[in-house]
DNA sequence: TAGCCGATCCCCT
DNA sequence: GGGGATCGGCTAA
């Protein structure tokens, strides 16, 4: 079976009616559904009515962080939206921000993302079109932030993408701001934490490190990345050269049989940030 | 640096 | 009851 990695327009336009249907059944159904709806001490974070005219369409309205990316940004099919994370059609990858309780802002560049295109991906929580109560972030509208604990100890940050089921899991990020802090959370989250200082690059290099270095846990599960006050998505300050997007196999998917051999992580060639290098795709990636 | 392996517990069947 | 989108310590090369 061959599947074609790069859907079109017409693929972007069939989908997206689908899932947003699933979602305002889910925001009936379920309280968690309105996770993101604002306390009343915060603002209301509706959908901007208008755009502003040299605002991006992939930003948020006037109500969000100024530069938060907004639902567009999102509704794309899973493999672009994962390439569009590590900044392939934006020029820069994107900038994930963490705003704890206390005001700390903590900020890292996606450098590694992996896509699950939904149903028939076997390797995909939502293989064969399973639903269930800890997958429903999945099913949700793009940008709904799907997180689960991996191995009973772990978090894994997943972002939904259009297409139902289909998502797309950050696993890697160069940490920009707040290193500190991300330390502390990591040396006091990790297991058998001995006391050594981590280096920089062990902060972020990780689907469960990153969560950690960030304070993500399940209490943000179904939250939107395109609304949410204390986690939001901001376009990255340009780098200082062009960056090559390697497409590699996924990691840890071994059970998935052929899904397993498909090329679909991504991540920056020659970034010291990535948790695991794949040099045969390397060489395969153009420049 | 790479490979091996145990920890640990949620979630699904 | 068993598997798992991980991590980190240990060992060998």
């Amino acid at each position: 079976m061959t599947v074609d990695f790069t859907p079109g327009p017409e693929t972007l336009s069939c989908r997206t009616g689908q899932k947003r249907q699933r979602v305002l059944e889910a925001d009936r159904e379920s309280p968690q559904g309105r996770a993101q709806t604002p306390s009343p001490g915060e603002p209301c974070l509706g959908p901007p009515a208008t755009l502003g005219p040299r605002r991006s369409i992939y930003f948020s309205g006037p109500k969000s962080h100024s530069a938060q990316l907004g639902s567009d940004f999102f509704d794309q099919p899973a493999v672009a939206l994962a390439r569009a994370f590590l900044g392939q059609q934006t020029d820069c990858p994107q900038v994930l921000v963490r705003r704890l309780d206390d005001g700390t802002e903590l900020r890292g560049r996606i450098v590694e993302t992996e896509a699950y295109l939904g149903p028939e991906d076997e390797a995909a929580h939502s293989r064969g079109g399973r639903q269930t109560p800890r997958n429903r972030g999945m099913f949700m509208k793009p940008g709904t932030l799907y997180v689960y604990i991996i191995y009973g100890m772990y978090f894994c940050l997943n972002v939904s993408s259009q297409g139902d089921g289909a998502c797309v899991l950050l696993r890697a990020l160069e940490p920009l701001g707040g290193l500190e802090t991300m330390r502390q959370l990591r040396s006091t989250l990790r297991k058998g934490a001995t006391g050594r200082a981590l280096k920089d690059r062990e902060l972020c290099s990780g689907p469960s490190k990153l969560c950690q270095a960030l304070a993500i846990d399940k209490s943000f599960d179904q939250r939107d990345l395109a609304e949410d006050r204390a986690v939001w998505l901001e376009r990255s300050p340009p780098g200082p050269s062009e960056s090559v997007v390697v497409a590699a196999a996924r990691v840890g998917i071994g059970h998935a049989g052929e899904w397993a051999r498909k090329p679909l992580r991504f991540y920056l060639r020659g970034s010291p940030w990535v948790s695991v290098v794949d040099r045969a795709a390397e060489q395969n990636a153009q420049a």
